[in-house]
DNA sequence: AGCACGCCGACT
DNA sequence: GTCGGCGTGCTC
């Protein structure tokens, strides 16, 4: 009888044998018996007797599988290998591997079909009378629509409003049905929609270089400053690959994905453009992910996980804001999407491309090692000026509302000529603790014990850390001193202190809190550069992707915190931050300034950023990681761990680092730490690292794999969380 | 990870 | 005399 091997989702870095009535393709799901329960696992390999086992070994009798899922395989052979490379790379469980690639329908064993959701009309709706007796014109037409034949729901929804759907269902005149031949895509055969802008020269030779080498493994890095257009380099080169029949994969930040980006492919194009990202049903997701594999898209944009939608004939893939954090999973397998996208293409013989204003020093460092090709676009479209960047020297000046008095009238001079001005904090809330001012003790979260965020709008205390919220108390916690007083600014508070300061200026905050709703931030935005607002405030949020042509003045408030962080990747990302945001400004011939407010005005980092520019900044950043040998000069992967008792935490990890100590000096591999995670407890737990290094990436990975066994068979392994993170980028 | 089995404390 | 605490061990 045949054996199937079966990856099966749970923690364990082996597969599971079961016997079959007949061979199961490879990359099939079936549904096995597992202890007490059923799960729902993926064939790795399947073989037709048993292996001739030696004598002495003793029989092991395997349960059968209980159901095949798939009469085919689900996934192509160049997933399979990814999924297999994952597992490799990241030291990771196959199981869970195969579990994250899965759509989480496919995941619990939804069976896949060629049917697609649709309606149709019912009996009652055929009636004549029916289309007669509605009321609604809407619902007139969508009756008639439908009395040309049944039609998907995507087709419908496109057409019609959910509400018109819902009323002509509820009233019995429509019911749901499934389409099983659902329309071949024929995206390939489009006529633009709108003749492209004429690419600039620079623009012209990046496009010319990617279209030059078609259908092959080429990695591009394309290095262009804010407003260069690297989406027109985009759309153009995605165009030749589309009418070739072949698909092209984008990737975007998770906070970058706004309509405004996809709307852009639509309208080149006239062709539907798959959606995926985090907020979706699992149904929409699903059907995007069944289109994707049957060729029926040409276009696939989705953040991190999109990296693994099935493509039937891929030819392009696009890693937008490559540099974006957001493209590192942070628990569970946690894969980095841009490395994978060159994994992937490789393993496709498809062009890759990395955009950025703002490349991440791994990425940077592989173009200027002739790994990549590095196309730059240093000027912006439509000759709008860079914007001036420059340093207040915040040392003994009055702070209002945390400003220093002189940027106050800068702000008021560019308020008065009719301009927006952007000021940038990256705390959200009012302030960011609150202090006892008779013992000076903080009010801090039980579980974390980190001082709380105080929320003025809502009248409470919450944790930024494991998101808990409390009352404001009334007295101190240590003293019973009623003096409570808040300290630092956070967003909320410096809104509401430029209110005093610019009473009759239209101002909106735009954070997390503020903008919470579904399309609250589009909306937002729109307002901003309708001009509704003249005074933005805000976190993050403003730094990504979004545009501000009428912002003149950008003033970035915390800049201090990351010039003397623990974490080496700080003032790379504060330099990626504060040349975003001077992208964001001074566009549409309107010169733009940014001012930094900092006590450190001489910080050689930030002169080096304000004289010489980012890309120089960041090439003296790499020889920095190089004198210092951290990445990406270097390879690292850290063990965190976390428990209720500190103790068992920091033992499990010393007993790691002795598991690997014996080779340590042959790989010429060292460990720091363990030591305390940049957040030293969350939600209770006591979390701490273990970081190890290596100069070679393939040593690294050789020595990790080799004693792996003897960390998980290690007694503390089962009662410590731990996880593994190789190439992490972030030490919280 | 689940989910069992298993062996010691406060309850009807 | 039981219900239930979570320690330990296994999953083809």
């Amino acid at each position: 009888m045949p054996i199937i091997d079966v990856a099966v989702p749970v923690p364990l870095r082996q597969t599971f044998s079961y016997s079959s009535e007949q061979l199961v393709a490879v990359g099939a799901r079936v549904k096995v018996p597992f202890g007490r329960r059923q799960l729902v696992g993926v064939v790795v390999a399947s073989r037709a007797e048993p292996e001739h086992s030696s004598e002495n070994d003793t029989p092991v009798k395997l349960k059968a599988i209980a159901e095949v899922l798939d009469n085919s395989p689900l996934f192509n052979t160049t997933l399979i290998a990814l999924a297999q490379w994952l597992s490799g790379y990241y030291h990771h469980p196959i199981g869970e591997v195969w579990a994250t690639l899965m759509p989480s329908k496919l995941r619990k064993g939804a069976l896949l079909s060629d049917a697609q959701p649709g309606w149709m009309l019912s009996e009652e709706g055929h009636d004549p009378k029916a289309i007669a007796g509605l009321r609604g014109k809407k619902q007139q037409q969508c009756l008639e629509l439908l009395n040309q034949g049944p039609l998907a729901s995507d087709e419908v929804k496109a057409q019609f409003s959910a509400a018109v759907i819902k009323a002509l269902e509820d009233k019995g005149l429509i019911e749901a049905t499934l389409i099983t031949h659902p329309p071949a895509g024929d995206w390939q055969h489009f006529t633009l929609q709108q003749t492209p802008p004429t690419a600039s020269t620079e623009q012209g030779v990046a496009i010319a270089a990617i279209n030059q080498q078609p259908g092959q493994f080429v990695p591009y890095l394309l290095d262009g400053v804010t407003g260069s257009g690297k989406t027109e380099v985009y759309l153009q080169v995605i165009e030749p690959v589309l009418r070739q029949g072949r698909q092209v994969l984008i990737l975007v930040p998770e906070i970058g994905l706004t309509p405004q980006t996809v709307g852009r492919f639509e309208r080149r194009f006239g062709i539907a453009v798959g959606v995926l990202h985090s907020q979706m049903t699992d149904t929409a997701r699903l059907q995007v992910w069944q289109q994707a594999r049957r060729g029926d898209i040409g276009i696939i944009i989705g953040t991190r996980s999109a990296i693994f939608t099935p493509l039937k004939s891929p030819g392009m893939i696009i890693v937008d804001e490559e540099h974006d954090e957001s493209f590192k999973q942070q628990d569970g397998l946690r894969y980095h999407a841009r490395d994978l996208a060159v994994k992937r293409a490789h393993n496709e013989q498809v062009p890759l491309i990395l955009g950025s204003a703002t490349p991440s020093l791994e990425s940077l460092n592989n173009a200027l090692n002739k790994r990549y090709t590095h196309l730059t676009l240093q000027h912006r479209a439509g000759g709008a000026s860079h914007t001036q960047l420059k340093v207040l020297d915040s040392r003994d000046q009055p702070l209002h509302a945390g400003i220093a008095q002189g940027l106050i009238s800068i702000m008021r001079s560019h308020l008065q000529q009719g301009n927006q001005v952007l000021v940038f904090l990256n705390r959200r809330g009012f302030a960011p603790a609150v202090l006892c001012h008779h013992c000076g003790q903080s009010v801090d979260c039980a579980s974390c014990e980190r001082p709380f965020t105080y929320h003025k709008s809502q009248g409470r205390l919450q944790c930024h850390h494991c998101g808990a919220s409390r009352r404001m108390p009334t007295q101190c916690g240590s003293c019973h001193s009623a003096d409570l007083q808040t300290s630092g600014i956070g967003t909320e508070q410096l809104e509401q202190g430029l209110g005093k300061l610019f009473p009759d200026i239209a101002q909106v905050r735009i954070d997390s809190d503020a903008v919470k709703g579904k399309d609250k931030l589009i909306n937002r935005l729109d307002e901003i550069n309708a001009r509704k607002y003249q005074l933005l405030v805000g976190t993050q949020i403003l730094s990504k992707g979004h545009h501000f042509p009428h912002v003149t003045l950008v003033v970035v408030l915390d800049c201090d915190g990351a010039l003397f962080s623990a974490d080496f990747r700080a003032a790379e990302k504060l330099a990626q931050l504060i040349t975003q945001l001077a992208g964001r400004a001074g566009r549409a011939n309107k010169p733009g300034e940014m001012w930094l407010q900092t006590d450190n005005p001489g910080h050689p980092l930030l002169q080096d950023l304000i004289n010489n520019g980012f890309s120089h900044f960041a090439r003296q950043a790499l020889q920095e990681r190089k004198l210092a040998q951290l990445p990406p000069l270097s390879s690292q992967a850290v063990f965190r761990g976390e428990a209720n008792d500190a103790s068992q935490v920091i033992n499990f990890l010393q007993q790691v680092k002795q598991c690997y100590g014996v080779s340590a000096d042959v790989a010429h591999g060292s460990f720091i730490g363990p030591l305390p995670c940049l957040i030293e407890k969350r939600q209770g737990r006591f979390r701490f690292m273990l970081i190890m290094q290596c100069q070679q990436r393939a040593a690294l990975h050789s020595w990790l794999k080799h004693h792996l066994k003897d960390v998980e068979s290690l007694p503390l392994a089962a009662k410590v969380r731990w996880s593994l993170d190789i190439d992490p980028v972030d030490f919280s």
